[in-house]
DNA sequence: TCCATGATTCGATAATCATCGAAATATGGA
DNA sequence: TCCATATTTCGATGATTATCGAATCATGGA
């Protein structure tokens, strides 16, 4: 992962209203959840969320799709783990730093760096 | 961990120079850098870098300590970790997600959150 | 005490970001 | 075709961020 697509992830992370988005459709999973929805739960006019949910695109931790009137976003797991991939692996002087609780993981495969 | 202060960290990593001194002082490990020298690595003048090296300490992200004239900068480790502990938690949607690399840690104190 | 060094703070400026109503675009149904 | 719904784009505005030279502050040594 490029530390400038990093950059760009932290930074769309970097946001009150947009973290609150993405754990939003971390929950909500594959389904994902229209922009509508989105707006109601967070409670932000469209237009915002509009800007913030492009924001998030941009840095490629979401994905959209359409389903009829409807735009559904989706959280983008591979990019979430790139993301502590790199933020591991760069950021934390080794294996010090850690947690130790998800280890009973069942995914090599989404590795990527070295 | 506060998801503003959460916001506060990401923002603070969220930039190029930001990225870099962070990165830098984890290589450098407990001795740190003093400022000089962390602006002579990045290039970057010295009210520029006392900039960025104010807001990761605001963040909480390094820490600060005097040695004669210079100031010594180090990467607090415990922040990085809680922070990465409550991506994992918050924004992966379970153990899905994490990278499988550092499992063969030896710390399982520094743990933050639940 | 005076000076040199290491670093921060101040101040000004340019750039990017966040907000949100109004207008425009896309889709589905009557 | 025409209308209603779902959402984005546009445009204007205020706020925050990044940059960096000059001035200031802190420390140590002569």
């Amino acid at each position: 992962m490029e530390s400038e697509t990093v950059v760009r992830a932290l930074g769309a992370l970097a946001q009150e209203h947009r973290l609150a988005l993405f754990r939003l459709l971390v929950q909500a999973g594959p389904d994902g959840l229209a922009a509508g929805a989105i707006a109601e739960a967070l409670g932000v006019p469209a237009s915002s969320l509009s800007f913030h949910l492009a924001q998030l695109t941009n840095a490629g931790l979401i994905a959209q799709r359409r389903d009829g009137r409807s735009l559904i976003y989706t959280a983008d797991y591979g990019a979430m783990t790139a993301l502590l991939g790199f933020l591991m692996e760069n950021c934390c002087g080794g294996a010090v730093c850690a947690p130790a609780a998800p280890c009973d993981t069942k995914d090599k495969n989404e590795r990527t760096a070295a």
